[in-house]
DNA sequence: GAGGCGATTGCCT
DNA sequence: GGCAATCGCCTCT
């Protein structure tokens, strides 16, 4: 891979997140390919050597089984499991080799609509509206196919391009029939990023403290701000 | 070895 | 806005 991506994604997750809105995430799979063009992430932070120890990642509490490829090298993928059905997608950073990650939560589907609605109809009972296809980390990772086979792969670079969908479409063009996943950057950041606290992260490190939700603004594909859910005892 | 609960989603009221 | 679904990681006993 060529050093631009590597480079990027070996810097704190924080500093990386806001720099992948715009850039398009492409999935081949056999059961179809699909693209996304990134409207919303969130950064979290590597361990208790990073500048600041953030406890609403999973590198929190150190390496285990499940998050070790958060700890692995830079522009490769974590997927985990959650709820008991959902998957989630991040893309590996590395800030100062602590582990750390940048949550893909929402995307528009540029290229695959058809894969991405059969994927999505999978687990719903109505047909679901275009922006919503790819909108919340769970719906990503369905909508690109993303399972925990996928965990620790790595991502190709495609590069930095004024036009990363058309760059993405060449690239699956030119891999016909091959697994892989890439990323394909926007050579200009996005100049306008709303940047708040993190969706659905519980304590400290779902507040203010940590603004590291970032999007772009007027995108009908970003997801709605939701709170952790409360913790409630369960009555028997 | 057991139990709590999560970087969530979609349907129901 | 409430809450069930559903599984396995992680913590504590």
């Amino acid at each position: 891979m060529s050093p631009a991506l590597h480079e990027l994604l070996s810097r704190p997750a924080p500093d990386v997140a806001p720099r992948l809105l715009g850039a398009v995430f492409v999935c081949a799979r056999d059961t179809g390919t699909v693209a996304l063009r990134l409207t919303e992430v969130e950064a979290y932070g590597g361990q208790q050597d990073a500048d600041l120890p953030d406890p609403g990642a999973h590198t929190f509490r150190g390496r285990t089984a499940r998050n070790a490829s958060m700890f692995g090298p830079p522009a490769h993928l974590y997927v985990y499991f959650t709820y008991g059905l959902h998957h989630a997608v991040n893309f590996v950073c590395r800030p100062e080799g602590t582990g750390g990650g940048v949550l893909i939560r929402s995307g528009e589907v540029v290229l695959g609509e058809e894969t991405a609605t059969r994927r999505r109809l999978a687990t719903r009972s109505s047909h679901p509206p275009f922006a919503t296809l790819a909108r919340g980390p769970g719906n990503v990772a369905q909508a690109l196919g993303l399972t925990l086979d996928d965990d620790a792969a790595p991502l190709v670079d495609l590069g930095a391009t004024p036009d990363p969908v058309a760059r993405a479409r060449e690239a699956v063009a030119e891999r016909e029939g091959t697994v892989w996943s890439g990323l394909a950057l926007a050579e200009h950041p996005a100049e306008d990023v709303r940047s708040t606290a993190r969706t659905g992260v519980s304590g400290e490190g779902g507040t203010d403290a940590f603004p590291w939700r970032f999007a772009l603004p007027g995108e009908p594909t970003v997801s709605p701000y939701r709170r952790a859910t409360v913790k409630r005892r369960r009555t028997r």
